[in-house]
DNA sequence: TTGTAAGCGTTATCAA
DNA sequence: TTGATAACGCTTACAA
């Protein structure tokens, strides 16, 4: 039924040469005759041979490492991300991956570069950061990648050809997305609507916010859509502007805000009476983000799933170590949260341990 | 840095005893006496071992073999399952994991449970099905977990005492999730609401509808939910249910389909001029689905990730088979797709290769 | 250019 | 009740 797969043994049988030289062929060793080493293709060919990862890294007692840098500051997502994290470390162990998690300032793509550079000497066998087209960033990147690192980019993307695998959601899409929801929520009456960002030199703030006066423009063109607010990604920031225009234009039926400082948004929000208060779609879920959901404050948060990027992002990372195929590609599909399908508070985050 | 990780030759020699009798311990194989026992669970304990599965694997040259047993007939969704797991197989088998797929007769306890019977002597280390309620069903799973196969059920669960995992979504909150939305779309609006079931004896479905109704009446008192049709899953029934319905009663703002045979419903929504469509928010990502959100005939698909809950399956049985802990517990989120983000259209597949 | 063999951390068998 | 040891499929050092 279930036949033995074919070992690497099997494969010099039936090519008719000895176990080494097989191996030299299969790994791209060198040093083998043209002859020997198109009987071993052949043989590899007519068994199907794979290669057993499992009995590799045993022989080598390999433990894969990894390294996940991310910007530091009190940006809430990326505090989230740095949880989850820690909490998976015990559980990598297992698997042989040594996860390391590394800060560099935020928004300083030099300092990043530099960091980076430091790493090629580190015994690293890959390394995750969250993607900046900065020119010193994506030739440091690409300095890892001749050096054997993987290299993947985590939330925000780069030219594909410095990097193996992105692994994050895509933003237009989700831009799009958000407009299509507030769409929804006019159905059947006008409204303005009041997009924020971050900046929008951000390429994935730029990308979402443009996905979404796409969307509006094409499915709701009864809807208009206000020039949007640069926040930068500041709560006090944020909170001023917002209570500024909404003082100003009573009439705002609607809020997306594509990038962070969404705590300043919700504080304004608090300040109005519910029957006033404007429909409100935002990104991540984070402490509050989903207090204001669960107040009905905010109405959808668009979640990037960090735990499953993280998963993810291991995967390709011990894909290229092993020299296997790279696992599924597609950007993630972003979790769409409203107050009634928020997953349990991870507060006390209890420990998983063997059913039986 | 990375200090090597505690084998079991480490702990045998920590204890003061052989490496056979370290092994007798850690494996529960017994026929060790209480003094070395007790010196070897110690020096489990000081070094912190860990087994490593992977040369345990090696060792007897393991390979996983796992079941996965779904309904016959034309369900598509099932239909799309079948498909996601052929495609998986290639990179199973490397992973070590022979995964079979088999069929029983759709909504036929009694042929699952023989079926269940059968498995019992054919040398499985696991089986995922849909659950069922059934007690011949339970029983056989109780039979087969007895056995030391593993059990996860999919997409729909059971007692908890009969499995070691339930992988799939909650069906409540997936019907929560849906009364919102839809309340959403009425913002500032009344309405009058039309729910659709297979089968209220069906508990998923039921579930969903439980989930809808509360939500609606909890947080958009204001609209109305009409009676629910019950559709059987069949979409020539559904077509005439809801093609009737909706001549009777001009007033319906919005459906929500809880179950199958949604293309019934779709050509009822493709005879209706645009401006007179519903709101509709279905289930399940599926050719007909997507075709409709594509058109824009549906606003909302509720999917249940049937790739994610394949792997996450397998990822539990492993877990079992290995006598390792479980992987992060909590029920699948389903995606929200609207006609924005819906995810590449699989029709040929592209076969993933190695990027270098 | 080719071949042999010692490890890697387990499991399982056989002997004491 | 205990202990040695041959696999498992691979990498790597070394010998021919």
């Amino acid at each position: 039924m279930t036949r033995r797969m074919p070992t690497l043994t099997d494969v010099a049988r039936h090519a008719g040469v000895s176990y080494a030289t097989a191996d030299r062929v299969v790994n791209g060793r060198g040093g083998v005759s043209e002859k020997s080493a198109l009987r071993v293709r052949r043989a590899v060919e007519d068994l199907g041979y794979v290669r057993n990862v499992a009995a590799a890294n045993l022989s080598q007692r390999r433990t894969y490492r990894f390294a996940v840098i991310l910007p530091s500051g009190p940006n809430a997502f990326f505090g989230k991300v740095r949880d989850i994290i820690s909490q998976e470390r015990r559980r990598l162990r297992r698997e042989l991956v040594d996860l390391r998690l590394e800060t560099v300032e935020a928004f300083d793509p030099e300092a990043l570069a530099a960091h980076l550079a430091g790493l090629a000497r580190d015994g690293l066998d890959g390394v995750a950061l969250v993607g900046s087209d900065h020119p010193k960033v994506c030739e440091a990147m690409a300095a890892l990648r001749r050096d054997g690192l993987a290299v993947v980019t985590l939330i925000s993307d780069v030219t594909d050809s410095f990097r193996d695998a992105y692994v994050g959601i895509d933003n237009r899409v989700a831009g799009c997305t958000a407009g299509r929801l507030i769409g929804l929520a006019h159905t059947g009456r006008a409204g303005r609507i009041l997009p924020i960002v971050g900046a929008l030199s951000a390429r994935d703030h730029a990308d979402r916010l443009g996905g979404f006066r796409e969307t509006l423009a094409a499915r709701h063109p009864g809807l208009t859509v206000l020039p949007e607010i640069e926040g930068r990604d500041r709560h006090e920031r944020v909170e001023a502007q917002v209570a500024e225009i909404l003082a100003a234009d009573p009439g705002i039926t609607a809020i997306y805000s594509a990038g962070a400082g969404n705590s300043g948004l919700v504080r304004v929000l608090e300040g109005r009476a519910p029957a006033e208060r404007p429909v409100v779609v935002l990104h991540e879920l984070v402490a509050h983000s989903r207090r204001a959901l669960e107040q009905g404050l905010v109405d959808v948060v668009i979640d990037q799933r960090p735990a499953e990027e993280i998963t993810l992002a291991i995967a390709h990372m011990r894909a290229v170590a092993d020299r296997m195929p790279a696992p599924a590609a597609g950007p993630v599909v972003p979790a769409i949260y409203v107050s009634e399908n928020l997953p349990p508070d991870p507060g006390a985050v209890p420990q998983g341990e063997p059913s039986r």
